[in-house]
RNA sequence: GCCGGAGUGGCGGAAUUGGUAGACGCAGUGGACUUAAAAUCCACUGGAUAAUUUAUAUCCGUGCCGGUUCAAGUCCGGCCUCCGGCACCA
């Protein structure tokens, strides 16, 4: 046995043996409380970067801790291995994405097994095996049957000379990564998910995630994007058609001038009928308005004119790319009044301004107005609902429109279906076959799974891979048996992980995406940690899943996650660490020079979780010292001790220590309160504010005191001593684990209670109060705890410091914080 | 433009409910140990002024301006800067 503190040794034989006693795998047990603590599962593009621990070691210190706290913890890990990358690999490296994939998936394992986090490695998941993605394509059955899930055309960016999609991220300033193409935008036919069902659910929800950061809450609530206003009846003057608007503003309704369609709207087809010379113009503008760029307000007169149905003025319709076929009606209503862009619009092709709302107490003119005014005022030129303030006139003139059945209340999303269909091949084949005969049918129930075929080319041109497999695409129709298709479209991968964290629920899972009954112990997820980038779309489509798995009957649970922890970045010199910038730090070195717990500990002591971490070496070297502090003052107290006296004195009771004793000498209550105090923050820093950086300062404190304190054979300082490893040992958990045997214990450090604290013994005999004059701090005093103000008032007044500021003055009041603070207020 | 978040020493950060601003650590300075270096240990370490035999004393200080309060990093009003999200959403 070592003297010395070798972290490499210590580590690699504590993983082992935490591994061989399977001491982090757990069982469904009824009796025991809960606890699903889960980390975001990494993507298989690469290693483990820094980013990756500090994801990792946040939720192993809580695993840990809750461990000890009694709870049964199923702490998962697993992979998240479809996707664009390993595509790219094929193509670059002439490789398989199977196996450069698979490549990725032993490396990090390998690294996160060195790293010693406590997962239970038996319900592992790795989301492009078959046994995975069978239920991605099962789940897409069941949604289908439920009419959750439908196919319409859809855009996707599209590189001409490639012949093949390019996902956003493979459009750069509107250019093919790979070929330089300009990329141009096509429509086909594309599976989507019906997210916008769920889309008032989904946001009410949202209110009782009160473990959720409160940023996070926000950006789902801004994303889904919910209005609320009124749908009112325009119809053209000639009475061929009806043009329904949606407005949040029914007050400005009379201040309408114009009409505005989308150049994909419906109608437009109609008007290109009777007006062909506008043809070539509104083509234009819908391929102007799919490019994201396009900011410039083109408007094209359609010829036609649109009776108000308030006041049957006459207006005229127009088509502007402005207006987004996707939302709403698709149509709107123009105030250039009162709406900016209706403004600018208006201003640049002549149209009428009307004002119908006045800020309150002054005037508004339409002929030196500069911008709309949006605010809210006082209504005008409004018939009989002048004279109203706006807010009033929107609630008159709404309920007064559905009297009139000219308009219906209507709220509105922003929110979109979702789109899953990807023309890739790297991802879960969508179960449907495209029969002549009898069209578009999905692949029987019995049928699954879908294979992703092997060995197919990769090449990055000419669309997706899957279409020229044929051993994949052709298939016999499952009604006529007839020659047919199948779809060669795959999932979007972020369907894999959407349900991920219920495949871990269940160990034994052949037949079956989870057990429900697994699935309702362990579920939902208590703590979900892992990084901020995934706050709208991983989050909100795993919530969507988990509503409508709930409504096919197969969980209980409404909310997949109770408590969510977003961490920040790691950055060095001022950027995220990137392998473009240069900044990279090589886990791997970092861990051969100072050990797991040196690069845990520094991860977890340099920021709170939440904010960005700047990487320092120098911080390491400090915390490589405390370690080697804790090291030495354990090693110190073993030595004067021979073993028999260890296993004598230690270790009889697996509840917390008994550091509880009535007859102390005063520097053994000092060290008691002190012992105490420190469990307390911990406990606390870890629990409620998730600060492991001030609980590791405070142990900090804890060993600087047993440094200086001069008793070390005294059973107190035994005692103080386990109970900082206990302490630690969730931070840096194997140089605990190899102190804690050393000290004597048989079973791991991990299955001891967590030590508690007696209030009693936080408190202080002696305290130094502060005294202020006029709330500037003249002087400190020690007294005794508990004392009454008037006694210290007295005793303060007495001191000479503080009579230099009272004399010849009055004492008006005084302010007395009880055992901190005196403010003595004078003149 | 809209919606969030954040600004504290040379640096990372602490101050949890309005009550000693700067815990803990890094870097730095001085000293001990050593033939020497590393390591370790001890002390100091926000700024300014005064004093220095000693102790210290006074003022300033949490992005800026103002307010509330006996007391403000913390609360209120108005700005500035940075970061993140959304963005022609009617």
């Amino acid at each position: 046995m070592h003297s010395n503190y070798y972290p490499n040794i210590i580590e690699k034989k504590w993983q082992k043996f935490w591994e061989e006693k399977k001491l982090f795998s757990c069982e469904k047990d009824e009796g025991k409380k809960k606890y699903y603590l889960l980390e975001m599962f990494p993507y298989t593009s690469g290693s483990l970067h820094i980013g990756h621990i500090r994801n990792y070691t946040i939720g192993d210190v809580l695993a840990r801790y809750k461990k000890m706290r009694g709870y049964n913890v199923l702490h998962p890990i697993g992979f998240d291995a479809f996707g664009l990358p390993a595509e790219n690999a094929a193509i670059e490296k002439n490789i398989q994405p199977r196996e450069w994939t698979y490549r990725n998936i032993n490396q990090i394992r390998s690294q996160l097994k060195r790293l010693g986090f406590s997962y239970d490695w038996e319900r592992e998941v790795i989301t492009c095996d078959k046994d995975y993605y069978k239920w991605n394509q099962w789940f897409f059955l069941k949604l289908y049957e439920k009419g959750l899930i439908y196919r319409k055309k859809s855009a996707a960016n599209w590189c001409p000379n490639c012949q093949t999609v390019l996902a956003n991220e493979q459009v750069m300033n509107g250019h093919c990564y790979r070929c330089g193409t300009e990329v141009s935008i096509k429509k086909f036919p594309q599976w989507f998910l019906k997210t916008t069902d769920y889309a008032e659910e989904l946001l009410r929800g949202i209110e009782n995630l009160e473990g959720w950061p409160f940023a996070v809450k926000k950006m789902q609530t801004n994303w889904i994007g919910q209005s609320e206003g009124m749908e009112i009846k325009f119809r053209l003057s000639d009475n061929s058609a009806q043009i329904p608007v949606f407005t949040t503003r029914p007050d400005t309704v009379f201040g309408a001038t114009y009409i505005v369609l989308s150049p994909q709207h419906p109608l437009v087809r109609e008007i290109i009928k009777k007006k062909p010379q506008i043809r070539g113009k509104v083509e234009l503008m819908k391929k102007d308005q799919l490019k994201k760029e396009e900011i410039e307000k083109k408007g094209i007169f359609s010829g036609f004119e649109v009776i108000n149905p308030v006041d049957q003025e006459k207006m005229p319709l127009w088509i502007a790319n402005y207006v987004l076929v996707e939302y709403g009606t698709g149509a709107i209503m123009a105030v250039p009044a009162h709406d900016q862009r209706d403004f600018e619009f208006a201003k640049k092709y002549n149209l009428p301004i009307k004002v119908v709302i006045h800020p309150s107490g002054s005037n508004l003119k339409k002929d030196n107005i500069k911008e709309a005014y949006t605010e809210e005022g006082v209504m005008i030129n409004s018939a009989q609902f002048n004279n109203l303030t706006s807010e009033e006139g929107r609630k008159e003139i709404s309920k007064w429109m559905e009297k009139e059945k000219i308009a219906s209340h209507k709220v509105n999303y922003k929110l979109r279906d979702w789109c899953i269909s990807r023309q890739r091949y790297w991802g879960t084949p969508i179960p449907i076959i495209h029969c002549k005969k009898c069209g578009v049918l999905p692949v029987p129930e019995g049928d699954l799974p879908v294979i992703l075929p092997s060995n197919v080319k990769i090449t990055g041109k000419g669309g997706s891979p899957l279409n020229k497999a044929s051993s994949f695409l052709d298939c016999r129709c499952p009604q006529c048996g007839g020659q047919a298709k199948r779809e060669t479209d795959t999932m979007d991968t972020f369907v894999d992980s959407s349900w991920y964290f219920l495949r871990y629920t269940s160990k034994n899972r052949g037949h079956l995406p989870f057990d429900t009954r697994e699935a309702n112990y362990w579920m939902p997820v208590d703590q979900y940690v892992g990084g901020v980038e995934h706050a709208i779309l991983h989050l909100l489509y795993s919530r969507f899943f988990t509503k409508a798995l709930r409504d096919l009957g197969l969980i209980q649970i409404k909310e997949p996650f109770k408590k969510l922890l977003t961490q920040g970045m790691v950055v060095k010199d001022g950027a995220k660490m990137s392998k473009s910038k240069g900044n990279v730090v090589e886990p791997g070195k970092i861990i051969e020079k100072y050990g797991v717990d040196a690069l845990r500990g520094f991860i977890l002591f340099a920021a709170p979780p939440q904010i960005d971490l700047e990487w320092k070496e120098e911080g390491l070297e400090g915390i490589e010292r405390f370690l080697k502090r804790v090291w030495k003052i354990t090693v110190q107290w073993i030595e004067f001790k021979n073993q028999k006296a260890i296993e004598d004195s230690l270790f009889k009771e697996t509840e917390s220590m008994r550091i509880y004793r009535p007859g102390l000498k005063n520097e053994e209550k000092n060290l008691q309160r002190i012992v105490h105090h420190t469990i307390k923050k911990v406990s606390e820093d870890i629990e409620k504010r998730y600060h492991f950086n001030t609980a590791l300062a405070s142990l900090m404190e804890l060993v600087n005191f047993l440094y200086r304190y001069p008793h070390k054979k005294s059973s107190i300082y035994r005692e103080a001593l386990s109970i900082l490893i206990l302490l630690l040992s969730p931070f840096t958990p194997h140089i605990c684990e190899e102190l804690w045997q050393r000290m004597g214990s048989k079973g791991s450090i991990f299955t001891y209670r967590w030590p508690t604290y007696k209030k009693e013994f936080l408190k202080k005999e002696e305290v130094t109060v502060v005294v202020q004059i006029n709330g500037k701090l003249r002087d400190k005093i020690n007294v005794l705890a508990g004392e009454k103000d008037k006694k210290i008032e007295n005793i303060a007044l007495k001191r000479d410091k503080i009579r230099k500021y009272t004399r010849g003055k009055t004492v008006k009041k005084t302010f007395y914080v009880p055992d901190k603070l005196i403010n003595i207020v004078i003149e």
